[in-house]
DNA sequence: GTAGTGCTTCCCATCATGGGAAGGTCAAGG
DNA sequence: CCTTGACCTTCCCATGATGGGAAGCACTAC
């Protein structure tokens, strides 16, 4: 199977096979006689992890951590689930982040009457709101969120 | 004020607000004889106004459009208001991402009994799970959750 | 044998942010 | 007056995951 098929058949761009072998996440692949990679079953299984893993968020650090564990057939789930436990804390607290943002958003917007006049609640705040150091908020305690 | 002051006063590190500067969303700031940048109370008015609208998640571009509407005094406040609530969309989107994102994730945790034994339901789902295809969810709407 | 598709590598762009080097400037203290 | 240290300048590079695209082979179908 060449690299096209393989991404067909996994969901991985041939661009991601490619960066993701090139990084190490992924072994190098097979190569025909003309240098073109090839792959077996075993290789698009490895892909629809990856894939699967990415689609939940996982980081490719993460991911590497998680295939090393998959293919270690006397890992304990323990070390898996810890994994997990700490990837879904993280979603959490973008989460949060995020939830923090659209209620200060949503309710600057209520009060914005959004018609043709000039005046506006939502650029006066945005003016005059006090630096972040006056309230221990969101972005204090989890940085810029990364979420743009 | 030289740029360290105004990054103190603003809470804008001074290299963003040499960034903001190249990029055009900020006006090149007045210079010293030596060539210091040298920033007076409205710039740190303007660069306040950035940095919260940056916490809120604004990207660069969304920035320079709320910036012009700020200092146009005849703005309508509907122009505002809709950005705002594209912005408070967009954040909805990727929240319900990660919501999905943590739901399946705590399903597949909370089968994994987590202790030393290697037997683990979470990377049998990695593994096994039908490729997005069959699934039209988060990540075939939204596209590849850049939350990561 | 040729057209078209697919593969290769290599370089560049994204977005917002930080790190760091090399060198000029300023204020304080000896 | 001169040194020291803090500050400023510009320039280059890195991040993470992804895509775009060019130049040049390889393969397939007709």
């Amino acid at each position: 199977m060449n690299i096209g098929e393989a991404s067909k058949a996994s969901g991985v761009s041939t661009k991601m096979i490619r960066y993701y072998e090139q990084i190490g996440l992924i072994a190098p692949a097979h190569r025909s006689e003309a240098q073109y990679r090839t792959y077996e079953d075993t290789d698009i299984h490895t892909l629809r992890f990856i894939r699967r893993a990415r689609d939940l968020g996982f980081s490719v650090e993460q991911m590497k951590t998680l295939l090393a564990l998959w293919h270690d057939r006397a890992r304990a789930s323990g070390d898996v689930k810890a994994i997990a436990l700490e990837h879904i804390a993280e979603l959490d607290r973008k989460a949060a982040a995020i939830a923090a943002m659209t209620a200060t958003l949503r309710h600057l917007a209520s009060n914005c009457h959004g018609d043709g006049r000039p005046d506006c609640p939502i650029l006066d705040d945005f003016a005059d709101a006090p630096p972040e150091s006056d309230l221990p908020e969101v972005s204090a305690r989890f940085g810029r969120a990364n979420i743009g």
